[in-house]
DNA sequence: GGGCTTCGTTCAGTTGCTTAAGAATGTGGG
DNA sequence: CCCACATTCTTAAGCAACTGAACGAAGCCC
């Protein structure tokens, strides 16, 4: 019962097209006919009705023995979203086009006014449709993040304020879910195979696709998976959690805590920038031979390692994406970590090779995931 | 690219209409109408169909205010399935029906002649049309099991040559994703909501199945989630696995180090019946209070509700199900154990109530989810 | 220019479903 | 008993998506 076949005849070809053409950039008619699996005939209906409503655009020819193709792309202007990330701090709000690219960026206090007069300020200043505008994805926060004026609200609040405020369809995610259809939707990666995209900002968490589907996670889940049986207590209730033991905040705890660390790192004793900011300068001072700092990363960094591989274990994935600010400061310590630990393992036991990567967008891959998680709602209607 | 729209019209309805009829055991044509989202007069064509082709039956009608519907269910004979558990010393044959039901069951010594003709011995033995038998499910053994007429295979291989030899589709499972989906399919669990199925034979191990499909984990791969961040060294080449600290064989080698719990159990010093046999042995020990037996178990119990809780959060599960012969023979410990971790957590934090149940058919549970698994793979013709 | 190759389109036909109307099969009221 | 009435199921006509196969289009090579 969970896909109906809808109520009038879904038509396949449209998405699957669309879809083809996204994640390989630019294909010919014939080449979506044999990548699809449908008919030329097909593919060329409708490939015109898409061309018709803007949705494509013919790109030049390439030439081959015969008459040359002419190559097809998604037209990134005729479908917008919106990206809305909220720190604690500030709101960055992000336009995209339909194949992911920003359009525009727009940065303002956390606490102007509303998220709805930040949106259409964005859409003003950019000079779009904004009848093109398919919708909102907002990056919910973290449940101990710090957004005061959020506190107590719930995503669904959120989305139906939101969507009232705005008028557009609203859709909220978790940074790292965020974060991985980005991944998936903008560098095209995992098209042919499952990936988590664990992703560090003020909290750490992890995002997998399957299919070019998010797996529905909680808000946080990767940072509550569990790497020592017995390890100290949670705020979350359990044990040893991932999160407590290596996330973001509690390196920069320990940071504080250690009067050398916190010299290298220039960190106040009492005033905080907010965890994500902190924790980029710890980071800042590892790479610059701060040796206390450094320690302190390598240790999160082993924890973190043993969390990925349970979860390269558990779902038999062979790719990892490092992403968001916190590895983006800090890849150079996490990076080397995670591989040392989850590829002998995979490759000697598994006869798999696992992959790491970092991001090339990791310091603003959440927002920009969000507006692709919108893009990726439009296209792929089942649920 | 991953659902093409196939080269006839894909008929949807009749995945769905058989789909909910096995959902919901009986259905009469507008609840599945309802249920589909179909229309009354699509149903009514479709099932006409599947009423030819002998797929369905009509069972009884049940009075309305008007006309009285009549009552829809599979054919239990229509369509059967084999599922072969490979066990140390002795392999499982059953025969199921579409509707997952037992139709008769074989076991012969291990090293008896071939798979394929334990399988002709089956159906002759039954004497169903074979004809009507979709396929062959095999439960694959981890890697580290000892069966010994199969050491040194793969899958592929296995599938390929029993493929050959029995003139049938067959699938390879692991045993945990086989008895994941068997719940599905058979206990009717699962339909609206992901889960997991935790499963213990001669190794620990987890399917999870999400919108009704199994999420492809590696053989074995819930064993080697980390639960000790630097824990001991895993055969796998990692620290601090599941599997090495509280696995069966773990259970069972730390009876035998301990005279106590030797005794208790009654296990021999030096010959084993098999990590399944001797296991039991532990448990049934620790339930008659042998206290030394009770005690590794709760060790053991501890970890596995660790990595439990692990899957729990990363993937946001409510539902747990305990399965195979380990935890059919000791669900009265780890049951508990489970509960007591993931529960308190899971409620207060995440606002989720997370349901810990034993499987009813816990024993046989991969053998028969084998078969169930190959029914599935009949129904979701889209990979 | 005439093959040759490859790309894309057109057109008739099939199929899965829809909407709309009607047939079947029960209940309860005169 | 016969007739509303309700509800279930079927039939008939139509639409839209896709297929198959033949055909037009656009380049290269001789």
């Amino acid at each position: 019962m969970r896909d109906r076949p809808g109520r009038g005849h879904r038509p396949a070809a449209r998405e699957s097209i669309l879809d083809a053409i996204r994640a390989a950039e630019q294909l010919s008619r014939v080449e979506l006919a044999a990548v699809t699996g449908l008919t030329e005939a097909a593919v060329s209906m409708t490939v015109r009705r898409l061309l018709d409503e803007g949705l494509l655009i013919e790109t030049g020819r390439t030439p081959t023995g015969g008459k040359p193709r002419t190559m097809l792309r998604l037209d990134p202007a005729a479908r917008l979203a919106v990206g809305v990330h909220l720190d604690r701090d500030v709101t960055t709000f992000v336009l995209t086009g339909q194949t992911g690219g920003v359009i525009s960026r727009l940065a303002r206090p956390a606490l102007a006014a509303d998220l709805a007069d930040g949106i259409d300020l964005l859409l003003t200043a950019s000079g779009v449709d904004r009848a093109r505008c398919l919708g909102i994805g907002v990056v919910w926060p973290g449940p101990r993040d710090d957004v005061p004026h959020l506190r107590g609200w719930d995503p669904t609040e959120l989305r139906k304020r939101l969507a009232e405020e705005s008028g557009r369809p609203v859709l909220v995610e978790d940074g790292a879910t965020a974060a991985a259809v980005g991944e998936y939707w903008v560098a095209r990666i995992g098209a042919d195979r499952p990936f988590a995209a664990l992703h560090m900002g003020s909290s750490i968490g992890a995002g997998i696709v399957v299919d070019g589907r998010a797996l529905r996670g909680s808000v946080g889940g990767f940072g509550h998976v569990c790497v020592q049986a017995d390890g100290p207590e949670c705020w979350c209730g359990s044990r040893g959690c991932l999160e407590t033991l290596a996330g973001p905040e509690a390196v920069v705890a320990a940071a504080r805590a250690d009067p050398a660390a916190a010299a290298e790192a220039g960190l106040d004793r009492s005033v905080s920038r907010g965890v994500t900011a902190d924790f980029a300068a710890v980071a800042r001072a590892a790479r610059a031979h701060g040796p206390r700092c450094l320690a302190l990363l390598e240790t999160s960094a082993s924890y973190v390692a043993a969390a990925a591989e349970s979860v390269v274990n558990l779902l038999d994935l062979d790719l990892l994406v490092l992403t968001g600010p916190g590895f983006a400061a800090a890849s150079f310590v996490y990076g080397p970590a995670i591989m040392r630990r989850v590829q002998p393992a995979g490759a000697r036991t598994w006869n798999r090779s696992v992959t790491v990567t970092v991001s090339s967008a990791a310091a603003t891959a959440s927002a920009t995931g969000a507006a692709a998680v919108v893009l990726q709602s439009h296209l792929r209607r089942q649920q």
